[in-house]
DNA sequence: TAACAATAGTTGACCTCAACCAGTATCTTG
DNA sequence: CAAGATACTGGTTGAGGTCAACTATTGTTA
């Protein structure tokens, strides 16, 4: 595209629908604002996982090994096909960051579970993004917790 | 349950890092909530414009044109690259949704204008996408302006 | 004015990314 | 044993975006 961001669907929608006079109706300009928004994180994001040299899919799904985790399950938190699960944890494996461990009672299962190296740099990644992200940088802590309730009222989950 | 959507970086990092007993902090958790609400609003967008019979982009594009537009800044609003608008705008022209009429002072540029049909189809793509997208479906007026502000506060434009 | 540089649009080749799909090996369960 | 699930492999596809040329036109400048 124009040679250096990549984009969404809805950028910059704000101009109005010719004839209306009304008010500008933040109908379509929220979905545009949003979209800007999402793509500047997106960029940021894959800034801060880079200089961690990490790729963002690994830095994703880095983000959500907490406990011992099952690729199956792993694959559905990311919403990703489980077959390109394997690759990602094959990376973060040859950096020594996870491990995967043959499930006992079922041993079809493969458990990944974070090494000590890998929590150190899951929170290390979770420092960048919070001070790097323009999300929060800009906010205040009351603004930021107003997003996140408008957020959460909005995807309701 | 893996394979049928599509993802972003950063989704459902809501987890705490490990050892924090602290408050949920929402700084990873707001990026979380924020890539999961744009992929639903992407999903629905080209659910609504599907609807229309238009792709992605064609939609994009219709939505910025309002008065006559080169196609090199119609790309600048869009942030493409210029030399993707060609495919574009001829998926557009092919319905009688614009025209391109070259600009009598300096031949070079072409000038996109919406046709009656075009304007047409704009208005009902704004109004279904104001109807069937989540931002707007779940908030009162008061809460989209209120989110609408913080947009505006974090992009600042 | 003739040569040169720059710009708008277009075309087409190429790359990446992630979903999708099929096949295999291993294992569990009824 | 048959059926089904897990993980892995690998090939295909399609959507996007990048990039390098090429034409036509305009602007600059020696």
């Amino acid at each position: 595209m124009t040679r250096h961001v990549q984009r969404s669907p809805g950028a910059s929608l704000a101009a109005m629908s010719p004839g209306s006079q009304q008010r500008p109706a933040p109908v379509v300009e929220v979905v545009d604002l949003l979209f800007e928004l999402t793509d500047r994180v997106k960029a940021q994001f894959a800034v801060v996982t880079g200089a961690l040299e990490l790729q963002v899919p690994q830095a994703r799904t880095l983000l959500r090994i907490n406990g011992p985790v099952s690729m199956r399950d792993l694959a559905a938190r990311l919403r990703c096909d489980a077959s390109n699960m394997t690759g990602i944890i094959d990376g973060l494996h040859a950096r020594g960051l996870v491990e995967r461990n043959p499930l006992p009672n079922d041993r079809r299962v493969k458990q990944v579970v974070l090494t000590e190296e890998g929590k150190r740099l899951q929170t290390r990644l979770r420092q960048r993004l919070a001070v790097d992200v323009p999300v929060l940088g800009k906010l205040d802590d009351t603004q930021r917790q107003e997003l996140h309730a408008i957020l959460l009222r909005v995807v309701e989950r």
